[in-house]
DNA sequence: CGCACATTTGACGAGAATCAACTGCAGTGG
DNA sequence: CCACTGCAGTTGATTCTCGTCAAATGTGCG
């Protein structure tokens, strides 16, 4: 069980007294890291942070964080247009963390956007610790990069999204990646995830207009493959998402040529 | 002079005799290597290898390599959807490495297709040595490191093009995009840069239709933005084409909020 | 209740895909 | 030398996806 690993570790953590770090939990559970690693994270653990919903994420009083960890809520990586027009580029969810900054950040002029309220931890401290002594801390430094890796493959997936995909295919494929990484840190039920999102917002994600996004998830209703209330999607029919997402969706070990 | 600190260099290399080494000696010279770092390098250079348009980059006989230095050619990252339509995610030109698969590339699903005849060498082996002992290497750190944060940024910008830009933003988004490229590598000349992609491939990147890119095209020229040849575009009005793409491209030490 | 905000609906038009045909051009072989 | 071929580019006609505008409906909240 991953959870248990969590809990013996050498700080203890009852998730269902401290709901707000099973993601994260289930993340680190597979980091392997080390007593000494598990006091850098007791350090900071205590200070989380908050951001209400629609502001940027950025400390006024302090430098600038370039890595975050999401405990709670949504965060968009989000690049606005002279115009106004606005594209979402990856999406961080709890367990997630706001890495762009460590990877040419400076120049990518986007910004962190609460899309919910957030909770999240400022682990930029540890994350420059182990990017000067990667050999202290082998733990930490295989789960900032797993989580990089993880954020670059989102990148590619997103191009593919908006780039080749129609409105039903871009829905069905975003239904299902949230799905699959909520699964991962526990935060799915009976076929259900957190979507808490606005169709507004949608659109800045998948790259189409709010009235747009409303009609296709109506059609996706409609055919019975989702079902959605206030903040959770449910998925009905995993297959036929799947075949409507084009069954190009990277799932565990999943295959792909057809 | 860039060139300078490459002609310098514990390796003779003659841009004039060996042109097609200049895209790389114009990275290389920012990157300080020291003398044993351009050892590495020399260890390989006469290995260059070749890939014919149209073919996956892959060498058949040994594992395949997860970092590769572009010299000649356009390289393009590609994913390809079950129905056949194909998304280029990246494009590499001369200078750049396809390190994808340096950042999750197992599970990133996509191929690296030569458009056109591609020459390039394997530097997976000196990859694997900076990513053993980093310390030893720092030039070589340093340049990866850079190489593959542009990529990042690369990614983003992708992104952002095929999610909120209209047709004509995105050709004059990519046109102003690989003329900063090729003006960092010094293969412009009087505005012009090297395009030999066809309209086909154009659309794969731009995510639109063969007949679209054509159409798109020539409302550009028509108006007097660029000219095209067979294998290149000249950027006739620059201020106008940065106009059309909507000011946003990154273009060095650039502003961005109106 | 009134207000702000999110979702939904309808009507319309613009942008882009598709299909099919045609042009221009370089290479190839008779 | 010229016909033939293949390929990239171009054009027109048509269809359809999607954006825009505007209004209506629903929903939570002070």
């Amino acid at each position: 069980m991953a959870l248990a690993a969590f809990e013996s570790s050498p700080i203890k953590m009852d998730p269902k007294k401290a709901p707000q770090f099973t993601s994260v939990a289930r993340r680190l559970a597979g980091a392997n890291l080390q007593a000494h690693e598990w006091e850098l994270l007791s350090s900071v653990l205590g200070h989380s942070l908050e951001c209400r919903a629609g502001h940027d994420i950025e400390k006024k009083d302090t430098k600038p964080s370039r890595c975050r960890l999401v405990l709670m809520g949504f965060v968009g990586m989000a690049r606005t247009l002279a115009d106004g027009r606005r594209q979402m580029v990856d999406i961080h969810l709890p367990g997630d963390i706001t890495a762009c900054e460590r990877l040419g950040g400076a120049q990518a002029n986007v910004a962190f956007v609460c899309l919910t309220d957030v909770r999240y931890i400022d682990v930029d401290s540890i994350a420059q610790m182990v990017d000067d002594e990667p050999t202290l801390f082998p733990g930490w430094q295989k789960f900032l990069k797993d989580l990089e890796e993880e954020a670059h493959v989102r990148l590619i997936d997103q191009v593919v999204r908006t780039g080749r995909m129609v409105a039903h295919e871009r829905m069905a494929d975003l239904a299902l990646d949230l799905f699959h990484r909520f699964e991962r840190v526990g935060m799915t039920a009976s076929g259900s995830f957190p979507m808490p999102l606005t169709q507004d917002v949608l659109g800045d994600i998948l790259g189409m207009s709010t009235v747009h996004v409303n009609r296709t998830l109506q059609q996706l209703r409609r055919e019975g493959l989702i079902r959605t209330t206030s903040n959770r999607w449910q998925i009905v029919d995993m297959e036929r998402l799947r075949h409507v997402a084009g069954g190009n969706q990277s799932r565990p070990g999943g295959t792909t040529t057809h």
